[in-house]
DNA sequence: CTCTGTTTTACCAGCGCTGTAACTTCACCG
DNA sequence: CGGTGAAGTTACAGCGCTGGTAAAACAGAG
């Protein structure tokens, strides 16, 4: 089965190749008697659109990159389904790159060694400072995702971090708990994601008149159940009293249920327990898990409406927007009273 | 910043365009000399090559697209990211495509719109018929995952279903289990991988000499936790009795757990349970979840290596493999003994 | 039946890059 | 010291498509 080139069909249909592509892309100014005459053409022969053609002759692509640590994430998963439903709706299809959180693999999403590829990029750093991301940054448009202070020339759309941290404290706080813990920063240098969420905290527990103690904060060594389970359990079996717990996402709350659990403590009467970012999976831990919700609709949204003014040859300044986010309470941190 | 051509680089560094072309690619027969001359000039004006240009005139772009369900049903994620770091790893970048499992969708994937915007898809079908697959399908070369019969021209990797739900069926039945329910199909037209779990459930029920029970097939609305809670909680209120619970998928077992934890009966005493894709997650439930585990990684690595074949423009038949998988016993259903 | 104004179609010049083939240079050998 | 081949470099013709613009066709008015 040969390739067919729009020449085939123009001459196959005895125009010239601009009607056919004229006819191909719904232009108007085509008679209809000859729109019918070259769509029976573009059938007869199975003519295909080449997408390199067509993206060297008008220097767009039609592909955006949506770049984040790992898949596998399941708020990740979440954020990629969204950009990826939305950008398939404006007529993108999405390129998927893992960085891993590392920084090499950051920096070469920011500085892309090869032009034309993608019209834009979404960009989640986990590593990179901000610093870094402005220094490094090629000509390709990008929208920055998530909680770091952007650069100022480059957009950047996210939840407020720091009032959900609060929030969610505050509501633990509520609950007549006094050892609130905080856990599953990386250790080491926390990324800027688990920075703003340990502010917030801290906030929560000031406004509650909470004595904020560096002894409360527990790392782990990954952004999993697993290791999160490892480090809260070897906490406690080395004497750490607590009665509430702020997770940096509901994976480590995850694991903070199963350590727990493990060791007879009961949630949310001994140890009240929060998540971060209402994973699926939220509903369905035993108990159905407290979190803070992103309204990744929104998020995804005002990414690609960002992006695509950018695309459009928007030049100003980079915006910064926050989406809403939302407490749901559910059994391992009820409502107060 | 203006756009850097390698037209503009060959005339900075007073060089033939095709030189500088073979400076960036590393090709042999040119002196250091010229190369070192060269290189300065691309550093000294930021050169990036360009993706379009290239991909027209090698007829290439480096662009698998990965086709599934959906992103955030954690073996697809986890099937993503194995793919798509075997893909970089082999020099491709990979196109994220969502069909909901959707046929219309799946139509789309097959019977690619466009041309030459990627150089292989590899498309795990969930309602298209391999009838279907192999009526639509392009000359853009595939390679299919999953476990329905693939059509003979097409290339196509999978664990052996049948087998795998036979061992774990009868893995249960070995606790001395009979009444052993199958929980997570769809409702209505099954899709081929229930069917072939469904298959090798009713062989191992065989090979235990336990009888094929329809009432014992409990169907779910969805692929989620949810859907199959419901499921399995409806049938158990409405009086279904089981001691043994084999899952289409973790989602479902998870969903089953939580079922089964609400109405007090418990896992594995009263009912053992099996899930299927040994997820990050199987190892965080209460208890956690016994399940097949398939070899992603070969798989992924196997698909590839069929997909790069095909593409470096071998015709031949479809080649049909089978992957590894294991039994992986965890605590929602233990050994025998 | 001619002229003007409008709609419809065709032509041309690239978009940025690479493959082929031809050309130049150079070292080496008889 | 010319001849020979290898190494290094260049020129050129597209890859498939679209944008701008020129040309043709057509309709309506005089």
């Amino acid at each position: 089965m040969a390739r067919v080139r729009l020449q085939d069909v123009a001459r196959h249909a005895g125009v010239s190749m601009k009607t056919v592509s004229n006819v191909v892309h719904d232009f108007p100014h085509v008679s209809p008697r000859m729109r019918e005459r070259v769509q029976a053409a573009i059938d007869e022969l199975g003519y295909r659109p080449n997408a390199m053609g067509r993206g060297l002759a008008t220097g767009r692509t039609g592909l955006l990159a949506l770049a984040l640590a790992d898949v596998t994430i399941p708020y990740f998963a979440e954020l990629a389904r969204m950009v990826s439903t939305h950008a398939t709706k404006r007529g993108y299809r999405l390129l998927l790159e893992q960085t891993d959180s590392s920084i090499e693999e950051e920096r070469a999403i920011v500085s892309a060694s090869e032009a034309g590829l993608v019209d834009g990029v979404i960009f989640q750093p986990a590593a990179m400072s901000s610093l870094e991301i402005a220094k490094h940054r090629s000509d390709v448009p990008i929208v920055l995702l998530g909680e770091g202070p952007a650069p100022l020339g480059v957009d950047h759309v996210m939840i407020d971090n720091v009032e959900a941290a609060t929030t969610v404290t505050s509501h633990i706080a509520a609950l007549g708990r006094t050892r609130i813990g905080f856990l599953g920063h990386e250790q080491g240098r926390p990324s800027q994601t688990s920075k703003v969420r340990l502010m917030g905290y801290q906030r929560g527990l000031e406004l509650a008149d909470l004595p904020v103690d560096p002894s409360l904060l527990i790392a782990s060594g990954a952004i999993s159940a697993q290791a999160a389970a490892a480090a809260l359990g070897a906490a406690l079996d080395s004497g750490l009293r607590i009665d509430g717990l702020v997770c940096r996402d509901d994976l480590a709350a995850i694991g903070a249920l199963r350590a727990l659990a493990e060791r007879g403590i009961a949630v949310p009467d001994d140890v009240a327990v929060s998540g971060w970012d209402d994973i699926a999976m939220a509903s369905f831990t035993h108990p159905t898990l407290t979190t803070i919700a992103a309204d990744t609709t929104a998020l995804a949204d005002t990414a690609l409406d960002l992006l695509e003014e950018r695309i459009d040859g928007f030049e100003g300044l980079g915006r910064h927007l926050i989406v809403p986010h939302r407490l749901v309470i559910r059994e391992s941190a009820p409502s107060a009273h």
